[in-house]
DNA sequence: CTGAAAGCGCTTACAG
DNA sequence: CTGAAAGCGCTTACAG
């Protein structure tokens, strides 16, 4: 990497010249035309870049500290806007003087960008979605920078988590509440370990409530997925009387295939979904959704918070957060108004 | 802000000794325990941050360039993960070495946080959502590094655009052919002149075609506006027979009031949305929505290309780069098969 | 019109 | 067990 040393050497001058000329103000300290222009194509031809980590710290500016929000860049990148907002609604109520890098990532690649190198330029790191390769990498190194998780666990580092559980509990209790017999599932494969005890407990708790043992269809984490596993429920011999969907992605595209088949919902199908997505969508889709919501938000500013304080106290000490994950009943599997299980939670 | 230094002196120890402890190897360098209890403790009392500029220069880590996204922090926070994608993946494909700060900022406000300083701290910038007293700050100030505007005019700085008459234009157009007469309008509120000149040249298309003035509402850029919107188009003497949306959020609120209502689209009432959202949302909502499609992923990808050129040919002269916004005709404007202005544009 | 020198905050190889 | 010194790349106040 070419310096401005480099350039002056090459030419003869000295840095000082050069860096007047490369920041633009030759002609205000009067540097020679002929020698602006040398500076200009030497530095083009030596493929100089400024260094701005130097001028920051020669300028002394109030630097902000860097956040490196790691985030894998398939198509859960969708859910990306949701957990910035939080962030970024914490970061202005709180005046934090963070700045927020994005780290994009391949699933089970982390290792690739999160080393320790890249490590040395920030000053603490979210990590989301990692697969359970990552998490054996995470588990396996050392990092001397406060890290969190966002929703998965560790005893080496903090975390903010959602309870998976609860998540496949409860459309199983309110089906059940319901009086519903033939459950179905839509799920696409996971990509962590939270996920398969979200559709284990359902099936779960789902026979222990009496219940036909679910049909499960395993998807794409998309529209079309969940559409075309909707079509397949709609070509089974006899239709399930309740579905839960494993994000909002699967549920909506779901609705739209049941609607193309005549199928009412929710009188013939009940529908609840994991709320992954925005809540606007869940509202204003037709029928608006039931979603076990998650609380994206939230569970961001957590993240930045435990961050801020581990920055400002120097302790590194890991610390755990579980978030709850209320049902909200809507039209795709309404509130019986008796059944106390579906009071907010 | 206390540096090393600070800590070093305030206990009588050198520098060295400090940073080795901080970085957490003092037990490795066998400091005597009790030191490495001093300076932690002093550095959380003088609030002690790392500074990391200090620590990449001093490595001479292979510091990637920063690029800063500028991205207001309304509800078109949204739409960032689009841009996102786009960005990331250009990153990926082409193995930019960039690293992504994303900066929000309040409408109007974007001179609290695009300073002078800031600018310092960066290699290149991406301004989106500027609103004209955002513009007018850019217009006045002069910033040494590269600078491309997301879907703004700019003779001074780099711009990739859209046509905004062409997305005015288009569904007038295509309602004419159509044969609809009462045309209808939701709107947000104009945040940038871009929007009153896609309204604009709608109303006034649509006039020429010799359809009525079309009726004009005014709403909030969500789902919820677009419903109320659509609740308020219902109760009017006569229907609208044609309906221009000016985001998908507000056409998916339509959407809903409609088939409450027991409306048919678009046999009662053709629906074109400027498609601002995600495509598998328009695909799946019922009925799937017929957009002028915005290249949000493709134009994120020209200012990374833009900036990365700027960046390595060290020329910062303005460029250009304008995109087509094609007619995608779905189920809520059904194309008629003769019409050769529905054919991809 | 151009250059020599100092220093931003940190870390490391070396010395003791 | 701890310290003195050098240097990462840049900019600025000063000198000439």
């Amino acid at each position: 990497m070419a310096t401005i040393k480099d350039i002056a050497a090459k030419l003869g001058l000295s840095p000082s010249t050069v860096s007047i000329v490369l920041k633009g103000n030759g002609d205000k300290r009067k540097i020679k035309k002929e020698t602006q222009q040398r500076i200009l194509e030497a530095a083009k031809e030596l493929g100089y870049k400024p260094n701005i980590q130097a001028k920051i710290l020669r300028g002394s500016l109030s630097s902000k500290s860097n956040i490196s929000l790691y985030w894998v860049s398939d198509n859960r990148i969708h859910l990306l806007s949701r957990f910035l907002k939080g962030l970024q609604t914490t970061i202005i109520e709180n005046n934090y003087q963070f700045q927020l890098s994005i780290v994009p990532y391949e699933n089970n690649h982390l290792e690739d960008v999160l080393t320790q190198e890249s490590v040395l330029a920030t000053n603490a790191i979210i990590i989301c979605n990692p697969s359970e390769t990552d998490m054996e990498y995470l588990e396996n190194n050392d990092f001397n920078i406060p890290i969190v998780l966002y929703n998965r666990y560790s005893k080496k580092y903090s975390t903010v988590t959602m309870d998976d559980k609860t998540i496949g509990l409860l459309p199983a209790q309110i089906f059940a509440a319901h009086g519903k017999k033939h459950p179905a599932l839509l799920k696409s494969p996971a990509t962590f370990s939270g996920m398969n005890i979200r559709t284990n407990v359902f099936e779960f708790q789902v026979n222990e409530a009496g219940m036909e043992h679910p049909v499960s269809v395993t998807v794409d984490d998309t529209m079309k997925g969940g559409y075309l596993g909707a079509l397949t429920l709609c070509g089974l011999n006899s239709l399930p009387d309740c579905l839960f969907c494993t994000s909002d992605s699967i549920a909506l595209g779901a609705l739209k295939a049941f609607y193309e088949r005549g199928l009412h919902i929710p009188e013939q199908i009940e529908l609840i979904s994991v709320g992954s997505g925005r809540p606007e969508q869940e509202e204003y889709c037709v029928p608006s959704l039931s979603v076990i919501s998650l609380p994206l938000e939230d569970m961001a500013r957590e993240c930045l918070k435990i961050l801020s304080d581990s920055l400002s106290t120097f302790d590194y000490v890991p610390k755990s957060v579980a978030f709850p994950t209320p049902y909200i009943p809507r039209e795709s599997c309404p509130a019986l108004l008796r059944a106390k299980e579906e009071r907010q939670i």
